[in-house]
RNA sequence: GGAGAAAUGGCAGAGUGGUCGAAUGCGGCGGUCUUGAAAACCGUUGAGGGUCACACCUCCGGGGGUUCGAAUCCCUCUUUCUCCGCCA
């Protein structure tokens, strides 16, 4: 959510740049700041008469005290007559104060600089990319391959559960745990602390990350109790600081964590979700930093080089993009995708996507920073997968295929235990 | 799941209808003293709205109500604690 403020004080600014998201947002956003102007000026009638109130209130008091009873009666009648006022204003406060939140929470973040204005991901820029040998023929799908060295079984997870929810086995088991580890032990080794947060988040928490109103019909629902199945560990992680002041000093925040995640993800359909493409249940490795706002920028190329290194200790063929307007998500201000090229579809996997919030997570959130010399600013949020494991496991058993059987790239033998699925 | 108790500022803890945004202690910050530190003493110390700055307004777990007036009374939700039951 922006700041009223800052859309007043940058108002052009604003709308060119939120332009870059092929929506034109300037009637909104002058709709935005007439409702914050409308708010103001019935808060300040509604003050005054809240204070005339007071007033009188109090003087009751001591006349009661004092044992005028009857100039307190006078009084009496007179606060009396300032409440049915009072009683519209309030009123009118609360119905002008929940439109000005409801039109500023379907305003997106605004995209930094660097964004490029473009449709959609065709008009992603690619920053960086590994070499790829297009020369190889015949390689199996990791569906087929799956089913090959019973490693992932996703006619059991129809059977359990439905589409969407494959059952891992033997090997495959052991490959998502070594990956899990290796992913939490590399973000650990840089500093990260690691969480293991709820699964299930109320409406609050959903709110301030910016999933809750937009995005409901993507998370799981469970109506009895009112709880959300988490989409991503970003959420129940950045939650942990919602409506906190934190000292200079306790920054930087970073955490890690490994969660299951669920998506419904309705309208999906075709290629995109054959196998482990696209998924109902899937697992994580998230990493989140809460930072100060003149550092974030610098802290989310330090998380791309981060993730980088990873991919690259699993020798794997991926790229780096950089989101245009078009493609970028609804509470980002930058966003770096990461791909694998998974050679048997010949086809680029999203695997992470890093990105900064700014302040607009933390301003839902309320997490502020105490410069301790009086000053409290809103803090930035950044969160970055590290990575996400069903498209890894897609291109490496799909890449590392040979005759003999699927190979493990050496950084994982000391959490697989084994070299080669057979 | 049943029965009872409770929720107050960074923490502890008073306050049960009237100048209460809230005593007191601890902690934090500033100062005096000291070569320096500690101790002692003095001062200061919640958040949000609003304003050029004041004024002013709101907030004592959340929401609603009673009353001229609510931290205090009533209803409701949430959470915590104690006891019983069940249980990985």
């Amino acid at each position: 959510m922006l700041q009223v403020s800052y859309i007043k004080d940058n108002f052009s600014s604003v709308v060119s740049n939120l332009n870059k998201r092929n929506i034109d947002f300037s009637k909104q956003l002058i709709e935005i700041t007439e409702l914050d102007d409308l708010r103001k000026k019935i808060q300040s009638e509604y003050d005054s008469i809240l204070n005339e109130s007071n007033t009188v209130t109090k003087e009751i008091g001591i006349l009661f005290k004092s044992g005028k009873s009857s100039e307190a009666e006078e009084l009496k009648s007179k606060s009396i007559s300032l409440k049915p006022k009072a009683k519209e204003l309030h009123e009118k406060l609360k119905n002008v104060s929940e439109e000005l939140k409801l039109k500023l929470c379907s305003i997106p973040n605004i995209p930094n600089d660097l964004v490029l204005k473009g449709k959609n991901e065709q008009d992603n820029e690619i920053i960086f990319s590994t070499e790829i040998s297009e020369n190889i023929k015949n390689l199996i799908p990791h569906w087929d391959l799956s089913s090959k060295y019973n490693i992932i079984d996703f006619d059991l997870g129809n059977k359990i559960t439905g589409a969407g929810f494959p059952v891992y086995k033997n090997k495959g088991a052991k490959l998502q745990r070594s990956l899990i580890n290796f992913f939490l032990d590399k973000n650990i080794s840089k500093g990260y602390n690691e969480i293991q947060p709820p699964l299930l988040v109320n409406e609050d928490s959903g709110f301030g990350t910016g999933q809750l109103p937009d995005k409901e019909g993507q998370m799981y629902h469970v109506e009895n109790d009112n709880l959300y199945l988490i989409p991503t560990a970003e959420v129940p992680i950045t939650n942990i600081y919602r409506n906190s002041i934190l000292k200079i000093d306790d920054l930087p925040i970073k955490l890690t964590g490994y969660t299951p995640c669920f998506r419904r993800e309705a309208g999906s359909y075709g290629s995109d979700v054959r196998g482990l493409n696209r998924l109902h249940q899937f697992d994580k490795v998230e990493i989140v930093r809460i930072e100060c706002p003149t550092k974030s920028y610098q802290v989310l190329d330090d998380m791309v080089e981060h993730v980088k290194s990873i991919l690259s200790d699993l020798e794997l063929p991926f790229r780096i993009l950089r989101l245009c307007g078009g493609d970028l998500g609804f509470t980002s201000a930058l966003t770096y995708d990461f791909e694998v090229y998974s050679k048997a579809q010949k086809k680029w996997l999203e695997v992470s996507s890093v990105s900064n919030f700014e302040s607009y997570q933390s301003n839902r959130l309320k997490v502020r920073i105490d410069y301790g010399d009086k000053t409290k600013k809103l803090a930035h949020t950044l969160n970055g997968s590290a990575l996400a494991l069903p498209r890894i496991i897609a291109a490496l058993i799909e890449n590392n295929q040979t005759d003999k059987g699927i190979t493990i790239p050496k950084a994982l033998h000391r959490y697989t235990g084994f070299k080669i699925i057979d």
